[in-house]
DNA sequence: CTTCTTGTTACTGA
DNA sequence: ATCAGTAACAAGAA
C-alpha cells in the first residue's frame, strides 16, 4: 500500500529520470483510469518540468500549462524504463524485476529518447488526471499538514489534537489532519508510542501525544531511508521493492510474539481497517 | 462459493 | 458549520 514513504520514493526516482524529456506518445489502454478525455493529447509533445508530492498524491508539473496528478491508491505503480532496460535486440530482457508492459499496464508514456513510463494497477483504483492551477489549488486545500515538513511543529500537533473525540487510529488516517499516513504506518506509530489504536484523541496525555508526534516523523523518515514497505504490489520508480518490511513490529504480525515483550500481537478491526497491536505494550 | 484486502469519498446523522 | 461513523468502490488471492 503506497503511503507517504512509498510515494516519496517513487517521486524522487521519477524526478531524477524523466524531467524535461519530450513526450512522443501516450498510450491509454484503460480510459477510465485517466481524466479528462483529452488526457493523451494534452501530454503529447509536452514534458514534465518538476515532480512534487502532497500526501500520497504525486504532482507532475507540465511545461505547457497545467499538472498531471497521479494517485496510486492501493496497487498502483509508476515504473520507468530506459530504452536499454526493456529491450535488447528486440527481445524483452529478463532479470530486471518485471517484464513491461504487462496486463496491468493501463497507461504508457513514450519519450523521445525511447524511454518509457508505465502506470500499472492491479485493482484499478488509482488514477491519472490533468488539472489547471485553479483545480490543483482546490484539491490541495483539503490536505492537512505535511508531517516531515518544518511546518509540522509540536505546537501545531497539540492544537490539532485538541477537542477531538474520534479514536487515534482514525485520526492518523484522516488526510485532512496529517497527510500521508496509511494503515501500515498508523499501526507502527501507535505501537512505538505505546498507545492503543482505540484510544480517544482528547483523552491522550501530553506525554502520549508527544510520543506520537515524534514517532510519526521518525518512522516515516526511516521508511523513506529504506525506500518504503513492499508487501505485494508496491515498487519504486525502477520496479524494485522497498525494504522497510524488515523493520515492521506489529503490522501483519498477528499471532506472532511482540518484539518488545513477547505477548502475542492481536489483530482487530478499527474504522473498518485491519489493526494490529500489543495489548501488553500499548495502553 | 465466501471472505479478506485499503485509500478515499459520498452520505448520513449529530 | 463542523465533526464523526459507515458503506461503497474494485478485483484478485486464498
Amino acid at each position: 500500500m503506497p503511503e507517504l514513504p512509498e510515494v516519496e520514493t517513487v517521486r524522487t526516482d521519477l524526478k531524477r529520470k524523466l524531467l524535461n524529456k519530450r513526450i512522443k506518445e501516450v498510450e491509454v489502454r484503460l480510459p477510465k483510469i485517466v481524466r479528462p478525455k483529452n488526457f493523451a493529447a494534452t501530454l503529447t509533445q509536452n514534458s514534465f518540468v518538476d515532480v512534487t508530492r502532497r500526501g500520497k498524491l504525486i504532482i507532475f508539473h507540465l511545461k505547457k500549462k497545467g499538472f498531471m496528478l497521479v494517485h496510486l491508491k492501493m496497487t498502483g505503480q509508476l515504473v520507468f524504463r530506459d530504452h536499454d532496460q526493456f529491450t535488447v535486440g528486440g527481445h524483452s530482457q529478463k532479470g530486471m524485476g518485471m517484464d513491461l508492459p504487462n496486463k496491468y499496464s493501463h497507461v504508457i508514456f513514450k519519450f523521445e529518447d525511447e524511454s518509457q513510463l508505465f502506470f500499472n494497477d492491479l485493482r484499478q483504483f488509482g488514477y491519472l488526471k490533468i488539472v489547471n492551477q485553479t483545480e490543483l489549488n482546490k484539491v490541495l486545500a483539503k490536505f492537512g499538514v505535511e508531517p516531515l515538513e518544518p511546518e509540522f511543529t509540536p505546537e501545531k500537533w497539540q492544537k490539532l489534537t485538541e477537542n477531538r473525540r474520534t479514536n487515534i487510529k482514525a485520526f492518523l488516517l484522516n488526510q485532512a489532519v496529517v497527510t500521508g499516513i496509511g494503515n501500515i504506518y498508523a499501526d507502527e506509530v501507535l505501537f512505538a508510542s505505546h498507545v492503543l489504536p482505540t484510544r480517544t484523541v482528547n483523552t491522550l496525555t501530553t506525554r502520549e501525544k508527544t510520543a506520537i508526534y515524534k514517532n510519526i516523523r521518525l518512522i516515516l523518515q526511516k521508511a523513506i531511508d529504506h525506500r518504503g514497505t513492499t508487501f505485494n504490489d508496491y515498487v519504486d520508480g525502477d520496479g524494485k521493492k522497498g525494504s522497510f518490511i524488515q523493520f515492521l513490529k506489529v503490522f501483519h504480525k498477528n499471532g506472532e510474539p511482540c518484539p518488545d515483550c513477547g505477548a502475542i500481537i492481536q489483530k482487530t478491526r478499527v474504522v473498518g481497517r485491519g489493526t494490529h497491536f500489543c495489548k501488553n505494550c500499548q495502553v
